[in-house]
DNA sequence: AATGCGGGGAT
DNA sequence: ATCCCAGCATT
């Protein structure tokens, strides 16, 4: 729930647009008020940097100055201008567009968000930014940089892609608008999210807002806007024995290519579906290390996440039983004292148990 | 709601 | 390496 205060309201939108007034950086299509030109730059603009975008516009415009020089050529000359800009598509819509703007609307383009909107590859973004900027109708936009000032400023602790958020957004974009000064208005807060407002390190002491701004006051401004929830990490159940053989334990070395390679472990793996614990150890063991194990009690539950997935490991103390241990589907196998085992480099998610086994070892003493 | 779509700059 | 960029269309 977004709750902006009065005095946000009244005072945030009048001092960015007088920050912006006096701050503004120099671009081409900064100054024209040619539909056409302010179109191509937005088109331009999705998802690409001022600074890349810069000399393909001038290049553009130079080559098709007009809705009608583009709506006549050919898309390949259309795409070769393109070449290097990324997102083609946005050029084969904007030829698209061109032709659809000659045939239906007379050549110029559209006066209204909502029939701008009709146009292929002009999303509700773009329709704002045309109508606002070329028209000077009040509507809003809602970029990457508007959506991280408004999070940071109204201090929105839900992750932005939320669809109930983003319509939130959208309406307090709207709020925010000094009526008649739309344009400037979107500029001034895209502007402060390219320049103050960073996504890493915000430059806080230079904002005009700064001291309205609701993450500043509990300096949260690099924790929002929350990312959006990652999906959740497939899950493995593993098993580990800690097989005893007199003073000794076994362990073995992971091959030294692949996850978590070279380390030493307890010798194990994954449970397979159907298998329990228990069966899914001694049969680890025998694949690993070639010996039988009597499967004692369990001694440990660690829960470890990597960073694309994660696993339940379950320790179970066991019982040497049969055979010559050697290492078949590991790198090394080695029969060491609880002493010795600090000597070795274990997986994170192994000393839980390592410490489960020095504690207990030392109350048996 | 999730993906695919490009290429480059900042960290 | 990862994130992110004046997003949109498609599934």
């Amino acid at each position: 729930m977004i709750r902006p205060t009065n005095r946000q309201l009244h005072e945030a939108p009048e001092a960015l647009l007088a920050w912006f007034r006096r701050r503004q950086r120099e671009m081409p299509w900064r100054g024209t008020r040619d539909p056409y030109a302010i179109w191509i730059s937005e088109i331009m603009l999705q998802q690409t940097r001022v600074t890349a975008v810069t000399p393909y516009y001038l290049r553009f415009l130079e080559r098709f100055p007009t809705v009608g020089a583009l709506a006549r050529a050919r898309l390949g000359t259309v795409l070769k201008c393109w070449e290097g800009l990324g997102y083609y598509s946005r050029a084969r819509n904007l030829h698209q567009a061109a032709k659809q703007i000659v045939r239906d609307f007379g050549g110029q383009l559209p006066r209204t968000a909502e029939e701008l909107q009709t146009l292929p590859g002009v999303g509700r973004y773009t329709a704002g930014a045309v109508a606002s900027m070329a028209f000077g109708l009040d509507e809003p936009v809602l970029d990457g940089n508007v959506t991280r000032v408004l999070c940071r400023v109204f201090r929105v602790a839900e992750p932005p892609k939320q669809q109930a958020v983003q319509k939130q957004l959208w309406r307090l974009a709207r709020k925010l608008i000094p009526p008649g000064e739309a344009g400037d208005f979107n500029q001034a807060m895209m502007e402060l999210g390219a320049t103050i407002c960073l996504p890493r390190n915000p430059r806080c002491d230079s904002c005009p807002i700064c001291p309205l701004c609701r993450a500043h006051r509990y300096n949260e401004q690099t924790r929002l806007p929350r990312k959006a929830d990652k999906k959740p990490l497939p899950h493995q159940t593993i098993v580990a024995g800690v097989i005893r053989k007199g003073p000794r334990i076994l362990i073995d070395r992971r091959r030294p290519e692949g996850l978590l390679g070279g380390l030493w472990e307890f010798p194990g793996g994954k449970v397979r579906p159907g298998e329990t614990l228990r069966q899914a150890l001694r049969r680890e063991v025998r694949e690993e290390t070639g010996i039988e194990v009597r499967v004692g009690r369990q001694i440990a539950v660690v829960q470890h996440a990597y960073s694309h997935f994660r696993i339940t490991l379950h320790a179970f103390a066991c019982e040497y039983q049969s055979g010559t241990a050697k290492p078949v589907q590991c790198d090394d196998v080695k029969w060491v004292t609880v002493e010795q085992l600090s000597q070795f480099a274990f997986p994170k998610a192994n000393h839980g148990i390592l410490k489960q086994l020095e504690t207990s070892t030392k109350n048996t003493e």
